[in-house]
DNA sequence: GCGGTTTGTCAGCGTCAAGGACTAAATAAC
DNA sequence: GTTATTTAGTCCTTGACGCTGACAAACCGC
């Protein structure tokens, strides 16, 4: 596992990361196409593809199917990543639910599970059902659970990234510096790793979703609370301490109401889950939910049209600034409150276009996301994928 | 020069550069102290550092003053940089003039140059003098021309990071689409490399100022225009576009003025030097400078404490969703406009207090850049630096 | 069946970093 | 003054690595 930073066998870890890269990006890839992508010699990528095939990370695939060089040649044998090589779990913890996904190191999704529960004041339940589940969807898929790398884990709350515990959340209260990987890690037997929900569902839009190619893309998470997750130059920013991303309290309206954080007029008073269904509350009810909202908007009612394209329009005005000062490729919008689709979506474009200076405001997309509800859950998946790649299999 | 990506040469090249860049922070350290920094053995260090001697890179220096082990033993032979191994160039180009500085590999200024000239309107102008001052600087110092391994240059305008290009920018008009890099290495024959001066400020202040230390930092150059660096993770961030950091285009003002860029109630029409100075003109005269209002502020006059008060505050009002966002260590203020000081520092502070959401508004501090005038060129030096020691020494 | 072509492996070679033994140069104790 | 001790740096050997070049394998078209 730990090695010398600058000795023979880290250059031999190296080039073992990069062949499983190359693979992983590329699938269905012979010895001699890795060797072309990665600059290392046929004789090279033969010695590791023979070590990680030994290893079960990589498997022979059939090569029925495979194009035959033109003018003849010996045919390339395709090498995969072994689907029964390993797999991954990803959870997310949010307030009203768990999901617990269980993938291939290609991201493919093998199982899954979901459970409504009240997360927030239940610690050692959730822990519990989350332990359980995975397990089971392990055994249900009939792998050995020797072969799972790890657990990625997306939580509503700050984290602070060295001690794996959550920083004070009104989200979740009771789970105030409850160290979620160590104890994970003592149920399951596995290594665990956690993470801001807002930040992960930005890796995996940006792996598998909406932000694919997209070297510097914002996510924005709109659900019950309000955050934003980096991906900046090709990976994933967490600032300092862990928690960058609070799109949910920049202050959008002078004066407004107050907010959990105890600011006025955040973000998240306004364009929140609570927040946009109340909006309805007169008309529609209390207990408006935001399915309602969508059925209005498809049957063209022109309230929701407005209240969304609203809210869509104090989400771009939150973004300018970061947009002006990072220039992303693109926006990612995710979360329930995306499920409202295009008149959200022509809110912030609308406002992006008319308050970022000229070159800025051409150069962003505007997107939904395209992982619905799972989004944060497959970037748990990604998390621990990664960390697996680096650590596991490096060696 | 290029090489296969996982070969042994690329090893030793690596390992070069982990030590050119441990003496580089360290400054005097002995072979033995390198080991224990980098955790190569002293066997290699030794290696490496016989080849790096030989190529005049670093020298042992003096032992006298240095300090025996308690319990005696061999005294360590300090290296450190070769002060004669070579230099670069750093160039700050400016509306107003141009500065160009000489400095070490270790980003001691060993020549400057100022000159007043109208850059805006006379790129070949600028560029001649560029290179005959820096030929000078270079003789006046008495070294081998062939040792200068790279130059600099700080531009006040968006780059096109892969063609060295300027963009369309209204302060450098008549040099959009110029190919600095090209026209200068034609000129001085040394690798250029260009770079949007505000990034540059910030890579400066991070490396020798007030940033120091602080991996996530913005620096707010607040000049004739505004502009920011960010430094994001311990690196530079240029975003995708090689623009990143147009402060100054925020809006701030409901329906402000109308800005350069199009818009209405842009930072820069709040904070901008003109702008400021302006504010001035009916008390004290349409050529109100800069430096009279350090003096008034020196006075106490109540009304340039009030204005340069309120500017800080607009400064932090553009910053407040960015340190949302990005949760950076630190805010640094440079610029001309920064000379005014404290007042101007106390708007920022006191706008990011009341704004930002709790644990995040505490754990910013805002300071004074340290380099004043030549943060940009010495943004410039540490460019030129960085791209020495990757390409150059990496053999 | 036979040359042509591409894939993958094998053996030999040069390079690299590490470990251990050794020399160099200082201090501390006697 | 001499000897033991400690730390710094070098020399030599060793084991691992990736690359080059040669060769076998597997397919094409004729």
């Amino acid at each position: 596992m730990s090695e010398a930073p600058g000795s023979l066998t880290s250059l031999r870890s190296r080039n073992r990361l990069l062949v499983v890269e190359t693979v992983q990006r590329r699938g269905r890839i012979s010895r001699v196409g890795i060797a072309r992508a990665t600059g290392l010699s046929r004789t090279t990528v033969s010695s590791l593809v023979a070590d990680l095939l030994a290893e079960g990370v990589l498997t022979e695939a059939d090569g029925t199917g495979r194009r035959a060089s033109p003018g003849g040649g010996r045919p390339a044998t395709p090498l995969t990543l072994n689907p029964e090589g390993g797999g991954v779990l990803g959870v997310h913890l949010r307030h009203a639910g768990i999901r617990v996904l269980f993938a291939d190191l290609s991201g493919g999704v093998l199982g899954e599970r979901y459970h409504e529960i009240d997360v927030d004041h239940r610690p050692d339940d959730a822990l519990a059902y989350v332990a359980d589940a995975a397990l089971d969807l392990v055994a249900a898929g009939g792998h050995d659970a020797g072969r799972v790398f790890g657990m990625g884990v997306a939580v509503s709350a700050p984290i602070r990234s060295r001690s794996h515990t959550l920083r004070t959340s009104s989200v979740l209260a009771d789970w105030t510096g409850v160290d979620i990987a160590a104890r994970l890690e003592a149920r399951v037997g596995m290594p665990v790793h956690v993470g801001n929900d807002a930040n992960l569902g930005a890796l995996a839009e940006w792996t598998f979703g909406a932000g694919q190619g997209a070297d510097d893309l914002i996510y924005v998470m709109l659900s019950d609370g309000v955050g934003a997750g980096l991906i900046l130059g090709g990976e994933l920013y967490e600032g300092a301490t862990g928690s960058a991303g609070e799109l949910g309290h920049i202050p959008v309206v002078d004066g407004g109401y107050v907010c959990r954080c105890g600011n006025r007029g955040c973000l998240e008073t306004v364009v929140g889950l609570r927040a946009l269904t109340s909006t309805f509350a007169h008309t529609r009810g209390p207990d408006t939910t935001i399915a309602d909202v969508v059925a209005l908007l498809a049957a063209d009612d022109p309230g929701a049209q407005r209240v969304t394209a609203d809210a869509g329009r104090m989400v771009g005005r939150a973004l300018v600034g970061i947009c002006a000062m990072l220039e992303p490729r693109r926006v990612v919008i995710g979360g329930e409150v995306a499920a409202v689709g295009r008149p959200l979506l022509e809110g912030v474009r609308d406002m992006l276009a008319r308050q970022l200076p000229p070159p800025i405001g051409q150069e962003v997309t505007v997107t939904a996301g395209r992982l619905g509800d799972r989004a944060e859950a497959l970037g748990a998946i990604a998390l621990a994928t990664q960390s697996t790649s680096a650590h596991l299999l490096t060696r």
